[in-house]
DNA sequence: TGTACATCAGTGAACGCGCGTTCACTGATGTAC
DNA sequence: TGTACATCAGTGAACGCGCGTTCACTGATGTAC
């Protein structure tokens, strides 16, 4: 997590590591990334509002100040982790597009793809599941948006299931709505899973949930 | 919100109201009652995380110090909040249980009482709403293991349905969660709509969520 | 009913702390000639 | 290839602020006689 240079921080005059190679632009960009990183940590932690720009300059091991030179303040970081955290899901959409092909088996895949990407990507979940409700308006606000047009993007290769593909939009849209809220809860209950057991019971409530929704849906009538 | 205490504060020597009626006793608890109104109130517009005992007191309109006659530190506070917003979550539990005998109208009714619960106890549903993924262990558990009672209480009264009644416990608990969470997102969809437009779209949403959920149910063998 | 003492909710000064932000700076990297 | 100047990521001192918590206190209310 920490850098190099952060090690050698207070040490000589400057921070800045002696070796002559690689461009300033990199540097700039690997410790831009860094501050992501220690912020998204931190965040998975005390929550973004409990999130301070010494702390995390402190864990990237640069001075407080110079957090500046990359983002005007906590917000904007606060912003740029909210884009992060949904390209993991959409990547995670895009895999469940690629590897559920056998439709007798979509409801334990599903679960199984997300139940790798959150043990994978954990932070980038816990980011959402913690700041969608969070106090801090326009974290939140950004993460609703997303959200909203995640469920959209779901509803979109719901209706490529040969079952679904006569459904209106609005059935459609509240259908999607009903299978991410439940991801979402699922995806939290494993984030706090203490123990195998646990996590093997929520796997299981989940997949028992989704296949109630399923049932429902071969019999509906709009 | 604030006593009548609080706008005679810093004038005389004491801010003990000259009246002389009412125990002692009676006069705390109306102080103490008046310091978790405020701290709910203040919950729902920065989040626990950002919660101050100086604000909370000055809100009230007392001294910071004085905070400390009625709660050991802001924990213990929010503990107590949790117990306050669950209490009328369980009223509303015994509400739908009195008022709905039409089975034919479950779904309808029981969406129109989360509403008229959701406007008229907003704070106490937003405040479990925002904590229950917060960054605060403490209170985040408190909150999941009051979510996880409530549950199971849902799944009590969902067995006295003849549908359900031969029902195994695990499916009956499965669906109570899936009842739970979608009424949670619902009611945090209440709480941020912008327009009357906006919560009729959510509660049609919701409603035919239900739906969905009930034929389902309708049709499930385990 | 009156007096002397105990209780205790609320006071106010004081503390040390971590915070975000400003500012002038430094010196390695980049560029023009 | 060498020199002179520009750029700019990171530095470090300084600031004012709101915070939680301590402490000895005050004076209205409560109680014992």
């Amino acid at each position: 997590m920490k850098q190099e240079r952060g090690r050698r921080a207070g040490r000589g005059r400057s921070a800045v590591p002696p070796e002559k190679a690689g461009a300033r632009q990199e540097r700039k960009e690997r410790t831009r990334q860094a501050l992501l990183d220690a912020g998204l940590e931190l965040v998975a932690e005390h929550g973004f509002a409990g999130l301070s720009l010494r702390q995390i300059t402190r864990e990237v091991g640069i001075v407080p100040t110079a957090f500046y030179r990359h983002f005007r303040d906590l917000d904007e970081l606060g912003l740029k982790l909210v884009a992060e955290s949904f390209g993991t899901l959409r990547q995670m959409l895009r895999a469940a597009r690629r590897d559920i092909t056998d439709y007798g088996q979509v409801i334990d895949q599903s679960v199984e793809i997300l139940e790798q990407y959150v043990s994978q990507r954990r932070t980038h979940f816990q980011f959402i599941a913690r700041e969608r409700s969070s106090g801090v308006m326009v974290i939140r606000q950004a993460i609703r948006w997303e959200l909203r047009l995640f469920v959209s993007e779901l509803a979109l290769d719901l209706s490529r299931f040969p079952v679904l593909s006569e459904w209106p939009a609005e059935d459609l849209q509240a259908l999607a709505e009903l299978i991410v809220n439940s991801m979402v809860v699922t995806a939290e209950g494993l984030l706090d899973a203490g123990s195998e057991r646990d996590r093997q019971d929520i796997v299981e409530s989940a997949k028992k949930q989704l296949r109630m929704i399923v049932v429902g849906v071969a019999n509906w009538r709009t």
